[in-house]
DNA sequence: CAACTTTCCGGACACGTGTCCAGACGTTAG
DNA sequence: CTAACGTCTGGACACGTGTCCGGAAAGTTG
């Protein structure tokens, strides 16, 4: 548990040039899902459409599912700060929480397919993958924390955090739309945040 | 939503041999996984395993996804069946409910690597893979069920399944195990049934 | 036993991933 | 202007998946 960032110590900021390559990626990767499915999501055609060699797509991401995790992570990241009172009432905490909940939920809902992808890219195995998942994990667990204010204990947070990881997968398989997902999550956050 | 069963009517039974290459294969899987970690886990080496070539393997099973989703599909359905009172109290349901949520947790805990795999694997889009997709959901609900009794009304059962789907997604990322899954997934069932 | 049918084999195929590298390109410095 | 540097390119590579098909092998019939 020691060498996580093996790879991080030579790794400069990026010019403003390369920067704008890397939006250019994850743009188009969420384009190609929407035209030709989750399966013409191909590295190659992604780096086609941004209009660069697959090589260079590479050194800037690891893998496929490298990407797409991090389209849900600038997603993720886009996401205005929750703001909330250090001392919420229980109503207020769990009305919070709900809008915490929707609002990651919704996230990529737009795109089912592009949903689905991201879902099992976070499955990978690559380191990268790997990093940006804690990532999205904290980032999740520091919403909630923030919608619930003092009221935030541990298994509180385990357990709404466990709640949405199940949404995310059941979704993503496609039994349930993520509309519907988002309500029962509601459901489920009033039996927990008490 | 009407031909789902294309490819089913020309199914025969099995024979007995092939009904042991299947089990064969089904038990290499698990053997290659457990040797070779889960990148190891590739259909022909799978196949050489179990004495048996490549297309063999893909006459019996559609994808590597199918496979591993396969094996998952096996150990749940050899579990005994849930033996339950029709009207049980509170902490009578509380506690199956605890209980069959720790066995099909740990149905693969054992090997998380395997664990891992088939949490993957479930998210794929072969026809198969929804099939038994859909299969294993099913059976989970029925124990869920059964466990429950006459409190199984629709929202517990749908929490309790959510809950269960981020068990198998988190335990799948490798940020907690399976054993404290578990134990979480325990708490957090004393919260939904009540 | 011979003819026929069904299954299994094994090897080729198209296509995907992720790696590598020689060379083209633009930028910066001498 | 030219040399050196870092980046981008495009194409080859090894290996994986999943499909296909002709021929070997096994099982079923007459």
């Amino acid at each position: 548990m020691s060498g996580k960032l093996t790879a991080e110590p030579t790794r400069r900021r990026l010019t403003e040039r390369q920067a704008d390559t890397v939006r250019r990626l994850t743009e188009a990767a969420v384009e190609e899902v929407r035209e030709t499915g989750s399966d013409g999501l191909t590295v190659r055609n992604v780096a086609r459409r941004a209009g660069v060699a697959p090589a260079t797509a590479y050194t800037y991401f690891a893998s496929r599912n490298h990407l797409v995790t991090e389209v849900f992570w600038r997603r993720l990241s886009a996401l205005p700060p929750v703001e909330a009172p250090a001392e919420p009432l229980p109503e207020e905490a769990r009305e919070r929480v709900v809008a915490v909940l929707r609002e990651i939920t919704l996230l990529v809902s737009d795109e089912p397919r592009l949903a689905a992808a991201c879902t099992a890219a976070m499955l990978g195995n690559d380191p990268d993958v790997q990093e940006l998942r804690a990532r999205i994990g904290l980032a999740v667990r520091r919403r909630l924390r923030a919608a619930l204010g003092a009221r935030a204990d541990r298994r509180t947070v385990d357990a709404l955090e466990l709640a949405y990881a199940g949404a995310l997968l059941q979704a993503g398989m496609g039994h349930t739309s993520y509309g519907e997902m988002a309500d029962r999550l509601a459901d489920i956050a009033e039996l927990i945040v008490r």
